[in-house]
DNA sequence: CAAAAACTTGACTGCTTGGTCAAATTCAAA
DNA sequence: TTTGAATTTGACCAAGCAGTCAAGTTTTTG
């Protein structure tokens, strides 16, 4: 569980320890999220982190405990905004705001989502168990709220698993894709009101569809 | 451009060289997406393909060599229902076409999407070029197309490009997340009418969004 | 059917990489 | 300030890797 520089004194980290455990693990994101876990390689993280392999491994007893670390920290950061919608807020306003956040996320935040990403498309070696324990619960939970929101005739009948793979996956693909996305859009992606303009969009098509309406 | 194992007969593959190729790129499809180009070895591709490794690399010279014919291949197979869109038929019908030909290439070849997720993610060190010219042309070509819908008022205002892009990100997710989808869903994904239920749930969504329309 | 060309492979090479070890050097408590 | 613990590192090792080579075997062709 801890790593091997667990020393006597009871679980307290020093101060050189906490240090240095930050410096690695924000190396390690930035590294294995574009690397993935297999290309990314030790020497990389601690160079990165400026420091040598060794002492690297002396704070993290191996490549794989780093990786887990960061995993873990990443994915209790990414889901808490999916955590935190509000069953007895407004349906419209709480998907307006969840999808707001997650693009925020993205967009200051794009190696945790590769990170993320990189995991599920290895197969899921490690988050294999969360996926199908708490993550799962967490989503049947939400569904129970998008469908109690449907039947309250606040949302349009939508298969509510699908409607969050939807805003997971188009919120998520301007971090995974940021390559793609700046290659077609070109320098616009680092304009001010960038973001923004993305929201909009996205906000515009899930809550009202490309189907023009007339009213 | 053609592989080391180009012989004095101009150009022309033997059928052992065009059995074998085959062979190789399908293995080396399926390792690479699920390990990426650093993840994979070459034994892995050749064992896989039934062969020696020094026979794989007769074939193609290079590890990298096979991942760009691959790459290559896959791109462009990948591309054409999107090249396909047709600027005179009718916008609902040509949307919903492609998304319903996404989908159905996600659940049929779901590597394919993955070792595109994965080039991109990487930085796309290999079709950065690529996605910066005859990509971009495409996308831009289609999205005049859309607006002309939308200024013909057959479609609701929304950004052309963003429209193409969630549309990219919630199809493809079935395929490069199929990890997560599954441990979230069950067994469920595996039953026969979950494509169409798919189809159905993202149509829905992206035509009509998921405010309730009062008709 | 013989010779050449195409194909196939095991053994090998040089390089990278995750991880170990012992010898410093720095830090902190008394 | 001393002393033991914590921290840091260069040298090293074994495994895994892409790619080479020479010596085969099979296929094609005249």
């Amino acid at each position: 569980m801890t790593s091997t520089s667990e020393k006597k004194n009871g679980g307290k980290l020093s101060r050189i320890q906490l240090e240095n455990r930050a410096t690695i693990t924000q190396a390690a994101l930035d590294v294995f999220s574009t690397d993935g876990y297999r290309g990314a390689t030790v020497d990389r993280i601690a160079e990165r982190a400026g420091m040598s392999k060794t002492n690297l491994l002396y704070y993290f007893g191996s490549k794989e405990e780093v990786y887990a670390t960061v995993i873990e920290q990443t994915v209790e950061e990414w889901l808490q905004p999916f955590a935190d919608i509000d069953p007895d807020g407004d349906p419209i306003e709480e998907i307006r705001k969840y999808i707001s956040i997650k693009l925020k996320m993205s967009a200051q935040k794009p190696e945790a989502s590769k990170l993320f990403a990189n995991e599920i498309q290895r197969g899921a070696p490690l988050m294999g168990k969360f996926l199908r324990t708490r993550l799962k619960a967490l989503v049947d939970e939400k569904a129970d709220v998008i469908r109690s929101w449907i039947d309250a005739g606040s949302l349009a009948p939508v298969d509510p698993y699908h409607l969050v793979f939807m805003i997971w996956a188009t919120t998520q693909h301007y971090a995974d894709f940021d390559t793609q996305v700046e290659a077609i859009l070109g320098s616009a992606v680092r304009k001010p009101g960038f973001q923004e303009q993305v929201g909009q969009a996205v906000l515009s098509v899930v809550l009202n569809g490309i189907r023009p309406r007339d009213e």
